[in-house]
DNA sequence: AATTTAATGTTAGCAGTGTAAACATAATAG
DNA sequence: CTATTATGTTTACACTGCTAACATTAAATT
């Protein structure tokens, strides 16, 4: 016997949308079947998302709060060069191990993150707490660090979106130079990679 | 008095494609507009495209085609840094310029270039073109050289990905050390940014 | 406690979508 | 000249985002 009322039905239609964000890709996923798969009409989950971007939006603050948290490196410690290369690893095996939900976060999917403050706020934070375990490594001046930050983000957001087109990962892959096989080199010892990569940003 | 048979709509479809995608996003092209665009019934397209992922694939191998072009550097010179770091700037600008079609070509909306030929080798070609450039500079092995080149494409890669999230480039933004005010920054003189970012490769 | 109001659900329906099937016409090959 | 193939059209189906009108319940106000 079922109530009027779902209860919880904006936290369970987030919950099941993340799921099938990730499984089947954004694109896929339709209003009516994940009002469906929650048990509730076709319409229902309008009134809880004005539109399909706004729920969107609220799978993309879902994924900014989990890449946060994977990233996340106890702030008491002192943060040594190894725990920005274990930072850099976390967020690349997020991206990749999540590649549609990082899609969403990263594409065009919402289009601009200022209507969505809650989205806003989680990547900023994302951002934020990337670049507080940098100032405890470095020395430099606040803008310097800035851009260190971003720098390093830039490099991990880049490998993801080139790793990602060779998801191989340990697989086996045609020897010599092109992309796929040097890519899934660097997949297969990532840590040693980013150790090297991270050289020029800390000191300099 | 118009033909039965177009005689060129393939092409057509793709250049319209193309023309759609970059202007509204990739998400929001149907193939009945772009049939209707073509002046031709709604299911043509099908005689030329078994799906819509075959177009999406069509149209980013435009892109990668354009983006080769974007990165070209006359192959007889003689390259030095200065040219790299042009590279890497018109590959940033292809980037931010044309960020739908961007997204196209690196997100998840065709699945697997190896399904679409063509793709796969307008992608290929584009990151030899980057490859036989680094090659000029350092005196490195292969793969050695091969690694670099992957992380230069990472790193404007990344670059694309986070600038695009902040394009203000040039309109005022708040001071501070946030990602906004340093990604734009670093958007408003990416050349300064990108030599700086590659002494790290390119001695080492 | 009774009543108003707001929040949350449902049903019905519109205009638009991807794509398959059956058919029409024109270009090409034998 | 005929048969085949390439390319186009029409029709149709199941699905989509979203709106409007209505139903039910929870919360706020009197």
């Amino acid at each position: 016997m079922k109530s009027y009322h779902h209860g919880n039905l904006k936290e369970e239609l987030i919950d099941c949308a993340c799921r099938l964000c990730e499984r089947d890709g954004y694109t896929k996923l339709s209003i009516r079947s994940l009002a469906k798969e929650s048990g509730v009409s076709q319409t229902a989950p309008y009134r809880h998302f004005d539109t399909k971007e706004t729920l969107f939006a609220a799978v993309a603050t879902e994924g900014f709060k989990k890449l946060s948290k994977a990233c996340h490196i106890d702030a008491d410690k002192k943060i040594m060069k190894k725990h920005l290369v274990e930072i850099g690893c976390n967020y690349i095996e997020f991206g990749l191990k999540n590649a549609n939900t990082y899609d969403l976060m990263f594409g065009t999917a919402v289009g601009n993150f200022a209507e969505y403050p809650e989205l806003l706020e989680s990547a900023n934070s994302t951002y934020e707490n990337m670049r507080l375990s940098f100032s405890k490594l470095a020395s430099d001046s606040d803008e310097v660090i800035a851009f260190k930050c971003i720098t390093l983000w830039s490099m991990v957001h880049g490998l993801v979106g080139i790793l990602r087109k060779v998801q191989v990962v340990g697989d086996d892959f045609e020897e010599g130079v092109g992309p796929i096989s040097t890519a899934s080199i660097i997949s297969t010892n990532l840590e040693g990679y980013l150790d090297k990569a991270l050289d020029g940003l800390i000191q300099n």
